[in-house]
DNA sequence: TTCTGGCATATTGTATACCAGTCATGAACA
DNA sequence: TGTTCATGACTGGTATACAATATGCCAGAA
């Protein structure tokens, strides 16, 4: 097997990236016409949507899925669907068994408080990009959703894994303005979005959460930069603490 | 097209992982059989490493990959080299533009800048981490690792981007003992290997970023956890800070 | 009845054939 | 001489066929 030599070199290919230039026209910035997402990243998309939204911390059975079964049912070949589970195997959604079959990956206690702490990272920086960089206005929103989520009925449900908490802190991750950030937390909200159901729904907690969310935005609007990014770090660690002493049910 | 339908029961499946039970018997212990890596993993691993060393950013061309090519170079077929072109992809290695081929990604200034921070953001808190749960013993090796490269004459090309100063920082991130940490950074890490060739390695930065590790390296001994956090943190933003003034070549 | 060995089956890994756009080329024409 | 446009080679996307291997079942022997 001779390896190696790859192409280094551009093969002719005269103009550049035609793709990415733009007309410089004055045109209505049409859309980028309605391109078909490939069936790969269709069914990236529905298989994506079908696990996390199946409770798979119910029950402890292993979840099997079939390529053959799902490209069958989606209408296509197995192709994409291999393509697609080979990139939410990447992602730690699923984990492939070689003659065996692909299983949906449940995570462990450890892991679970491992990607906390990476949350926490990841946030804390945005909180202290937004606050040498973010607009007035940009931060009066984040208080305006928070508001309107507390003010409503849904204070109830504001526990650490419920869409609106979790939203609250994809908006501070997206304010950072910085896609690396936002990509790397994304992943990690949607593993999160994945174990609500299981989760014990403590008032105290709630409320402590609140504050919390509170004082991070007072800290912000107030462009405080060591504070905001602390309370926004100790927030996060003080639910990864939490699971490590209470959450049993995993593992 | 109808979706949906997954297979969320387990198919019997009754002994959960036979493979691991060792048969109590007084034999010598044989291996497991060598088990060949699949082609898609090794023409991965071929592919990133041919992509992480070539010069990408020497010249504005595009660099363009040939699926055909490569398999035949490779002696296997284009499917496990698409499988593995897709995860570089969704690494940010690679970009596929249907139709026309798949390109080598050139970051740009603002996306390395981004880089470095989210880098900031984990590092700085593995940094946390080390201070709280690693031994005496393994911040020692830290020390002992850095000094060793100080002492040799490797001084002179301890830039930002050198294997020798990744590497330093990639010890503390594993350091943290948090497997999602680590690997968020090693992707990262790898990015900025690539860019470290057109890298203006400029004295004066070089002395600063090994004033800078000997700092954080006596945070840590000292266990002394904001401070170690905001030495990493800063040291990193400081690079960020770096790039954004005087690395124009990107772009 | 219990255990062993071989075969049938199921499932993923890999190779190959086909399809649909894209783009360079060059002939035809003004 | 410059422009247009048809054509064909080329490329990634998709479908399907084939190969390799793990697992379960069953017949037959102890």
């Amino acid at each position: 097997m001779n390896t190696r030599d790859l192409t280094p070199r551009r093969p002719s290919l005269r103009g550049r990236a035609p793709a990415t230039v733009r007309a410089p026209l004055a045109q209505p910035a049409l859309e980028p016409i309605a391109t078909t997402p490939s069936f790969k990243h269709k069914a990236y998309t529905a298989l994506k949507n079908a696990i996390v939204q199946m409770d798979i911390y119910r029950s402890r059975d292993d979840i099997r899925l079939d390529e053959r079964k799902l490209a069958q049912d989606f209408g296509i070949s197995r192709t994409p669907v291999r393509e697609a589970m080979a990139q939410l195997e990447s992602e730690g959604f699923v984990r492939s068994v070689p003659r065996r079959g692909i299983y949906v990956v449940r995570k462990t206690k450890r892991e679970v408080i491992e990607m906390i702490t990476a949350w926490a990272a990841l946030e804390s920086m945005a909180a202290r990009l937004i606050t040498q960089n973010a607009t007035d206005e940009e931060i009066a929103g984040l208080r305006k959703m928070f508001t309107t989520f507390v003010d409503g009925r849904l204070r109830a449900h504001l526990d650490e894994y419920s869409d609106v908490n979790i939203e609250f802190h994809q908006s501070i991750i997206k304010l950072s303005h910085n896609a690396v950030l936002t990509d790397l937390a994304e992943n990690l909200f949607t593993h999160m979005r994945m174990i609500r159901r299981k989760t014990i729904v403590e008032k105290d907690r709630a409320d402590r959460s609140i504050r919390d969310h509170m004082n991070i935005i007072e800290a912000l609007e107030s462009r405080a930069t060591d504070r905001a990014e602390e309370l926004v770090r100790d927030h996060a660690l003080g639910l990864a603490a939490h699971v490590a002493e209470f959450a049993d049910y995993l593992d």
